[in-house]
DNA sequence: ATAGGGTTAG
């Protein structure tokens, strides 16, 4: 078999890295084992003195070689000492060791010595492309299967397996199908583990289930029976393709061929009905759950309260939370959110406020299942939308400043949506705090929205503060603008030191106002006092034409 | 002897 057409081209055999030894890895299914334990000697120089004048059994010694060859600094000498003792499965048991504990600098060399001293089986072959295939990239996984010159060890089921979850763990799921069209066309049998690796890729694709479904089809036509494992990879797929029906289904498929589930089919099951609020359904399996001896474990209940917020039930859900805590199930901030949102949109906003206080009370904290996401920002924000769509812009605000002085980072477009809810609210002196903190991250159109509200509605006093917070961020501002606050300033001429400011400072910032607000202004210059007025503007007039006369000196 | 699953968060 050429696994060259999972990638399209031919992979670089591993051979070249082991160049004189292991061209021909000698083994089939049937040498492997049935190797005499005393052949293993003449394949390694184990020390003689260690051999004769040992008191201790065989069975000790080939233990102690084990942990010699785990433990030792020195794994090469390690083997040549204590290889030789060691049977094929032994050899094996310690591969594996090497693997779980990421050791995989031994991994491969210890794969290397047993390929090199012909010590290998097909158990062998497929451990080792499974733990290179965790820890590695899978195309080194599938450079060890493309350096497999024998025929038999390259169309073994269970080696090419292993493959195939390589390719389903990294995501790969068309290679993965490709190499299954190879296997068959090679004549191979998939068998229910072939099935259940594909079922696992179909899990992890969008639209997996209808692909799901082919499978199942397919292995039954084979003959082949379905077991624990597949149901419970295909209730996985019915739950996060919301299949509520199908994953019953199979749920009462499983039980019906004698397979008693464990939590975590109950918990696929619990969590299909959570998508549709369906808490009948949901409390009547947890009743079922604990009368087969099964405790619901933190998962589980969480996915209750998923079913109780979905459904509308918040007094149960609020209690189920309250146990949530009572058991210690409830140090993340996972169902929080859950309560928080639901309430959140269903409108009521000071429940799911006070859900959000209790929270920060009880210093929840991320417990690492959030893997660099940042779960208590996102619920901020979720929080911070609702509250804001629902007209509560204040809460949202102190949310917003939970959040922004909280220890974590948070994501810049926070301080736009805010300014929004801010803006709706007419909390305009709320908003001018915003912007005058973090004007550089937030875009021109709402800087533009903010100052155009501010100038017509804000505080006529901060007017000129906003000009030139907005103006230092690097937004250039537009006649528009000048127009609207000279004429709120005409409006209220008391406050005309203000205009006489705002008036001065523009030039030097390279601003003028344009033709028709200074005849705006000069018709209404005897409210501020038509001298003053027309000094200024004028001053305005020499610093506008002083840089084109600039320009013309430069040439 | 080897290969396949494991969950919560719009």
């Amino acid at each position: 078999m050429d696994i060259s057409c999972v990638f399209g081209n031919r992979l670089q055999p591993i051979i070249l890295t082991h160049p004189p030894f292991n061209f021909i890895p000698h083994v089939s299914s049937t040498t492997s084992t049935a190797v005499p334990s005393e052949s293993h000697f003449q394949h390694t120089n184990v020390s003689t003195k260690h051999t004769q004048t040992s008191p201790l059994s065989f069975k000790t010694r080939q233990t102690d070689a084990i942990l010699d060859i785990q433990h030792s600094s020195d794994l090469g000498s390690a083997l040549t000492r204590s290889g030789g003792i060691l049977r094929v499965e032994d050899l094996n048991t310690v591969l594996r060791h090497f693997g779980k504990s990421q050791k995989l600098k031994e991994l491969s060399q210890l794969f290397a010595w047993m390929q090199r001293t012909r010590k290998i089986s097909i158990a062998s072959y497929s451990s080792y492309i499974k733990l290179m295939g965790k820890s590695l990239s899978p195309v080194e996984a599938l450079k060890i299967y493309d350096s497999i010159k024998d025929e038999s060890t390259r169309n073994h089921v269970s080696v090419c397996n292993s493959v195939l979850s390589c390719l389903v763990r990294s995501g790969k799921y068309d290679s993965s199908v490709k190499l299954f069209h190879q296997m068959k066309r090679n004549g191979l049998n998939p068998d229910i583990v072939t099935y259940s690796t594909l079922l696992v890729g179909c899990s992890k694709i969008r639209n997996g289930y209808s692909k799901a479904l082919d499978l199942v089809q397919e292995l039954k036509y084979n003959g082949l029976i379905m077991d624990s494992v597949t149901y419970g990879i295909l209730l996985n797929i019915c739950a996060s393709n919301n299949r509520c029906e199908e994953a019953e289904k199979y749920f009462k498929n499983m039980n019906d061929e004698g397979h008693t589930p464990n939590v975590f089919h109950y918990g696929s099951l619990i969590n299909a009905y959570s998508a549709k609020g369906n808490y009948k359904k949901a409390d009547e399996l947890i009743v079922n759950m604990k009368d087969a001896g099964l405790v619901p474990n933190k998962v589980i209940l969480t996915s209750l309260l998923k079913v109780y917020v979905k459904g509308g039930l918040f007094d149960k859900a609020r209690e189920l939370l309250n146990d949530l805590e009572a058991l210690g199930y409830a140090q993340n901030e996972i169902p929080y959110c859950i309560l928080m949102d639901g309430l959140a949109k269903a409108g009521h906003i000071q429940e799911a406020k006070s859900v959000f206080d209790e929270m920060n009370e009880k210093h929840v904290k991320s417990d690492g299942y959030s893997k660099g996401h940042q779960p208590e920002e996102e619920l901020c924000s979720s929080l911070i939308f609702h509250l804001g769509r629902t007209g509560a812009h204040s809460q949202a605000f102190s949310i917003y400043n939970i959040l922004r002085y909280g220890k974590r980072t948070m994501c810049k477009t926070h301080h736009e949506k805010i300014l929004h809810i801010l803006m709706d609210g007419k909390l305009l002196k709320d908003a001018y705090v915003v912007v005058k903190d973090n004007a550089r991250s937030i875009p021109r159109p709402t800087i533009k929205k903010f100052a155009a509200s501010f100038i017509k509605f804000g505080n006529i006093n901060l007017i000129n503060d906003v000009m030139k917070v907005i103006h230092s961020s690097g937004y250039k501002i537009d006649q528009g603008l000048f127009e609207m606050a000279i004429s709120r300033y005409i409006d209220q001429p008391e406050k005309k030191d203000l205009l006489l400011q705002l008036l001065q400072w523009m030039p030097g910032q390279g601003y003028v106002v344009d033709s028709s607000t200074r005849n705006l202004l000069l018709k209404n210059s005897k409210l501020f006092g038509a001298q003053q007025i027309a000094e200024t503007l004028s001053k305005q007039h020499i610093f506008s034409k002083a840089p084109r006369s600039g320009e013309m000196k430069d040439k």
